[in-house]
Parts: structure tokens; C-alpha cells; sequence
DNA sequence: ATAAACCAAATTGGATCCAATATTCAATAT
DNA sequence: ATATTGAATATTGGATCCAATTTGGTTTAT
């Protein structure tokens, strides 16, 4: 028999597909900074019973996304300047390792996916899709790692700064400095020199900090 | 009005204290891995309904204590030798630092603290208060930190591992070196030695991983 | 007028009930 | 005997209902 089969388990339960939703719409910004998360609301909008909501409000709490008290609700989490500053030296201790480890595993495909990326990235003039393409960039050359705990946290440490890198990306030169870093990082990859991916990637990370940092209210 | 006050809010929902207890237990090896949770069974041992108990279940998922399939349940997850050895190298990474930027703010109240925790870990005969002890030292000395964003890391990968390190500590000389290498790490503390601490972690976490993985199956 | 007391609405936490899926085991066919 | 079907049981996912707590406004006393 042949036909093409596909997992029916790993379809999306309800608490799901509220978590990723939620997550997204955070991360994005589109729930801004304090602003509560009712779950009666957040229930009616997805057509289902509060009880999913409840589970996703609970991951996205575990995950430092959203911030709860009992019996008052979550509201979405927001960073001190000092604590976007230690997420940032926090992904700038992560993810040269993640590179370092992905570059001598990434093919000849995924290279030039992430070539594709990369100008993607640097041809874009809609601000409001840059966010996206820089990490998706970003993803595609750490998706050849197969450090699954670094990525873990890697991931999480980026969504939890996302709105601030979005930030960062619009203001003076941010978007044209990504871009160049970019393109060296994929450089680097694709001579698969891995040591200077590493510190491209580090340095990346350190100047989008102190540039963020800056026009930061007295940080 | 003198009154020791409390934050009455502060107090603890049915679901944070399944989570707590199932985490303990976890780490502790008392439920072992791969074996099932099954809701029903657990709330009926809380006296709650299964509510708090699957709220619970999500929160260690999200930490990745536990791995959970649609219909299926929830079972007590495990690590293969390569990904035990990636925790310890993610710990490696980050607990030096952790130490590196808590030394100048350690009290001496604190290294007092830290001395006697010390103490208390060597002296001890009986193995099954090995791993308390051994943990409560380290993070005697990680809590001088303020480095949240670290801590979280290095908190919950330890808890990921926290079965093989009781497992390595009652192997071979594993608690006496243990004992030798807290000792030092204590010193350069107290002589406010941050890098020194940091190599002596570092050197900590990169031995209990070498001689863990010795005794693994082929690792 | 102001502040304490209190009541009503809103909201969350938890219990109970029902639906969807998985598992086990007996019945049947080959 | 073995493999397959099918029904009974167990278990999880979600909906609905109730209880506990907070919130905001109103009343009342000073």
C-alpha cells in the first residue's frame, strides 16, 4: 500500500492553538506591554471555553511571555531596560554557540535558503515586515544545529525581546547595519568558517544591544 | 500595630501545588522515568479535581520535565546520553557567569551561609541527602546573583539533570571530589576571586559531565 | 466634604459533567 | 493458532456550572 501518511495525533488541540496565537500576538506587539489577558474575551474570540484559554495563559506564563497574579488575571509581560539588557547577553552567550555548532551542518540547500533570506531581508522597505524576516534569517541558519537545548532557549530568550529588536530595527541605521551583519554571518557560514560566525553572530548581538540601550529612557 | 505580615495573595493555588509537588518528585527520581501520570489518579491524591492537576501537567511540559501526547497523557521525560551531555554544556556555559557576576555582591552573611552548606555536604554519610545538599551549596551562592534571566536557565537545567548528578554523586569518588571542588569554589568566593570561581564552576560542571558519561551506556 | 462600610458586577479558580480518543480484551474468521 | 474485528473500559480534552476574590461605585456616618 502506498499513500502518504501523516501523523492524526499531532493535530492542534484547542489550548494550542489559543498558545500559539497569543504568543504570536504578543511577540508582535499587537497585545502591548500590561495590557490583561481576559480569559472570557480571549474564549469567545476563539469559540471555545475558557479552559484551553486558562492552559495557554499558564504555558505563556511558564515561558515569561505573560505575567499572572491570582484571582486578578495576566496582563502581557514587559522588560526594565536592565533586564532587555541581560536577555540580550544572555542570547549573545547562546547563539555563537548554536552557530559555531550549526555551521559544518548546514547542506548546500540550506545555505542557499538562507542566501535567499538574507536579501530578502535587505530588499524589504515594509517596516513592518522586517521583524519577521530578520528572524527568520536568523532561524534557517540555526535550524541546522542540532543543539536542541541551546535553541530551546535561544527561542524563548528572542521572543521575549522581539518587540525591542523590532524596535531597534526601525530606528537611525538599525536595518541597513542588520543587513550588512547579515550578510557577513552568511558569509562566514558558507566558508564554513564557523569560529567567525561565532563572533560575527556575537557581535551582531552586542551591537543591536548597545544601539537598543541608547535610545533607551536612561538605561 | 506590630504584626508580621504576609502576602496573603502570596498563597499557593491547588495547581501550584501539584506543580511543585510533581517537580519535587520528579527531580527527586521518585517517579521515574517514563512513567505515566495519569490525572485522575493524581487529583484524587491532592483531594482536587483534575482542573489544577492539567494545568500542572502543561507547566512541566513547558519545562520539560514531563512530555505529553494528544489522548495519551503525560509521562516523566528522559534524556539519551547526548542530550544529557548537552545540558551539562549549556550549564557550563551559563553558571560561570552566574558566579562571575554574584562574587562582588556576596555578603558575608552569605558566605557564611555558603561555609556551613559546605560543611554540611561533606560531613554528610547518608546518600539520600546527597543531592539536596550538593544543590542547596550552589545555590546558596548562585542566589548572591542578579542575574534572573540566568538563573531560570541554570535552575531549570539542573532540574533536567538533577537525577544523573545524584546518580554521579554516589559513584565512584564522585562525592569526595565533589567535596574538594565545592571547597575551592568557596574560596575563591570568599576571596572575592570572580574568575577563579567561574574556572572552578566551569571546571565542576565539565568533570561531573566527564565521569557521568564514563559510566553511561556507550555514550 | 471625606472616609469608611458595603453591596453588585466582573473575573478568576476549581468541580462536575460530557465528548473524543485510546486501550484492552473477547469474539470471529481464516 | 493467529490475525482481525468490535465492543467495553479507561483516559484525556473541553464545556458548563459554582465558589472565591477583586473591583468599582454607592451609601452612610462623622
Amino acid at each position: 500500500m502506498k499513500l502518504k501518511s501523516m501523523d492524526i495525533s499531532a493535530t492542534a488541540s484547542a489550548s494550542s492553538i489559543v498558545f500559539d496565537a497569543l504568543r504570536k500576538a504578543i511577540i508582535e506587539g499587537q497585545l502591548e506591554e500590561g495590557e490583561p489577558l481576559r480569559q472570557d474575551e480571549i474564549a469567545r474570540l476563539f469559540n471555545t471555553s475558557r479552559i484551553p484559554v486558562r492552559e495557554a495563559i499558564s504555558r505563556l506564563e511558564e515561558q515569561g511571555l505573560v505575567k499572572t497574579q491570582r484571582y486578578k488575571g495576566a496582563v502581557v509581560a514587559g522588560l526594565s531596560p536592565q533586564e532587555t539588557e541581560e536577555i540580550f547577553d544572555l542570547r549573545t552567550l547562546v547563539e555563537p554557540e548554536i552557530i559555531r555548532n550549526a555551521v559544518p551542518l548546514m547542506s548546500k540547500e540550506l545555505l542557499r535558503k538562507a542566501r535567499d533570506k538574507c536579501a530578502a531581508f535587505s530588499a524589504s522597505s515594509d517596516p513592518m515586515e522586517w521583524g519577521d524576516l530578520n528572524r527568520d534569517f536568523h532561524e534557517t541558519l540555526y535550524s541546522a544545529s542540532d543543539l536542541k537545548f541551546f535553541l530551546e532557549i535561544a527561542h524563548n530568550a528572542i521572543d521575549r525581546v522581539e518587540r525591542q529588536i523590532r524596535a531597534q530595527l526601525v530606528m537611525s541605521n538599525g536595518m541597513e547595519r542588520a543587513g550588512r551583519e547579515h550578510f557577513g554571518i552568511l558569509e562566514a557560514c558558507e566558508q564554513g568558517d564557523a569560529e567567525l560566525a561565532a563572533k560575527l553572530t556575537r557581535d551582531h548581538i552586542q551591537g543591536a544591544k548597545k544601539s537598543l540601550l541608547a535610545h533607551l529612557p536612561l538605561s
